[in-house]
DNA sequence: CTCCCTATGTGCGCTATGGCGCATACCTGT
DNA sequence: ACAGGTATGCGCCATAGCGCACATAGGGAG
């Protein structure tokens, strides 16, 4: 069975009116989007937004020496690309998709045109963004007062919520990139969780076994998020609705 | 001597065309701005934005344990209160007076009319945002892989930058809050500047002796936020023009 | 079936930082 | 001048995470 594409996987163009959606469907262009792309290099000037339904993008700030830290992540709840609209078309981080899977893309110059158009789009962009900013302050505490443990609990509900499955492809190493820890320590808490049969993994395929018990050892800063995910994007309900109204 | 207040000491408002300001003026109202005040709480809804004008803005995450840590700091470069104009009215982190002086507030309905009536302040508040979101992200990033001596030094270089002046009234306790670590840990770092003869403190009062060697010590971070600060509000050199004709 | 590459596991010492308790010194108000 | 509070200095130990070196193991390619 192929999984069928459609734009209204994602949840910021599955908000929008249906006369909005319309206008911007010609425009939209499917693309795969493999693991390890660089969707947009730091002070990339970009010339599209896009908008992942079945994978999973992480913004990484890379510092001078190579080291790496993730500064948060997007999946089918939102787009890449936030600069384009909030007044510049560049910024100093890094887009890698770190799921592989689809999205869409769109051009700046139509992207431009529908928010001259209608508030519609512009409006759940901006709610958007102020949720990813809530995402990025919260990531900043963490790497501030917790341990590799409870981010590692953080990253994998993270991306969990942001796939459909309870199995995510991604080896010690990557987590640790992300994390911005050794890949050592990523082991060793990755080995305490499936001690204790909460995930299982083997050579780069992640398998979580107990959520309730991850969203026990987690920090508070996955909920922070989620609710604040929640509470400025209310429209995961609608997308449902909409997405198997369409298969 | 007393300094005049004028809201053009506020780059946001300086960069906007004389129409746009002279609207916005009546509505401009001139408040006191003490230290330690919460300007937000987090999760208050906001009634108002604030535009410092000589006072510096620190945004505060608290977290369950009471344990802080400072999501980004805004003086008059900026405003208070992004989420209001971003869609929802409220945000998990908490706006408190880093240093004591004067600013400007705007009624959310004024705000809200202004953005109706013309783009410009719209447009130069997302580039504001954008900034700022750069700047939490680079937080983000030194919480990770920095030294608690090289956090310091761009803690003092943005809170210099800020000020007109090389003196900071504040304790090594509130720096401690701020970067979210001990307070022996400043105690230590303050120290070592200190004996290096790059500042000079004692009781609640920083004196930086030594701005260039200070650069010298500090992380890549503090650069990146600075470059991208100007990049994107570039109206620095118009609003010392404009501020000296109001004088 | 075998080989090799890559992912994971482990051990060791080191350093930065946290937690705690307490000493000291300075400023301010009376 | 004095007292009291507050800011700073310091020591001690615990521990998390880093850097490094190397062991092991699974799985795919031939």
């Amino acid at each position: 069975m192929t999984t069928p594409h459609h734009p209204l996987q994602n949840h910021l163009l599955a908000a929008l009116p249906a006369a909005d959606f319309a206008r911007l469907l010609p425009d939209l262009e499917l693309i795969a989007m493999p693991l390890g792309w660089a969707v947009c290099e730091s002070s990339d000037h970009m010339a599209y937004v896009y908008f992942p339904t079945t994978s999973i993008v992480s913004l990484l700030y890379i510092m001078e020496d190579g080291a790496s830290a993730e500064i948060a992540v997007t999946g089918n709840e939102g787009l890449i690309g936030v600069s384009l609209f909030m007044g510049s078309d560049s910024t100093p981080s890094r887009a890698i998709v770190q799921s592989a899977g689809y999205g869409y893309r769109l051009k700046a110059s139509a992207l431009k045109r529908e928010f001259a158009l209608s508030g519609h789009f512009y409006h759940h962009a901006l709610l958007f963004t102020q949720a990813l900013m809530t995402q990025i302050s919260q990531t900043a505490v963490c790497n501030r007062h917790h341990s590799v443990d409870q981010q590692l609990c953080r990253w994998l509900l993270m991306s969990m919520d942001r796939l459909r499955c309870d199995e995510l492809v991604m080896t010690q190493e990557l987590i640790a990139n992300m994390l911005g820890v050794r890949r050592e320590g990523v082991t060793e808490a990755a080995g305490k969780l499936q001690a204790a049969g909460l995930i299982h993994y083997s050579r780069g395929k992640i398998t979580v076994l107990d959520r309730p018990q991850l969203e026990k050892r987690v920090c508070e800063c996955y909920a922070v998020v989620k609710k604040e995910f929640d509470r400025l994007l209310p429209d995961h309900l609608q997308t449902r609705l909409v997405a198997a109204a369409v298969r």
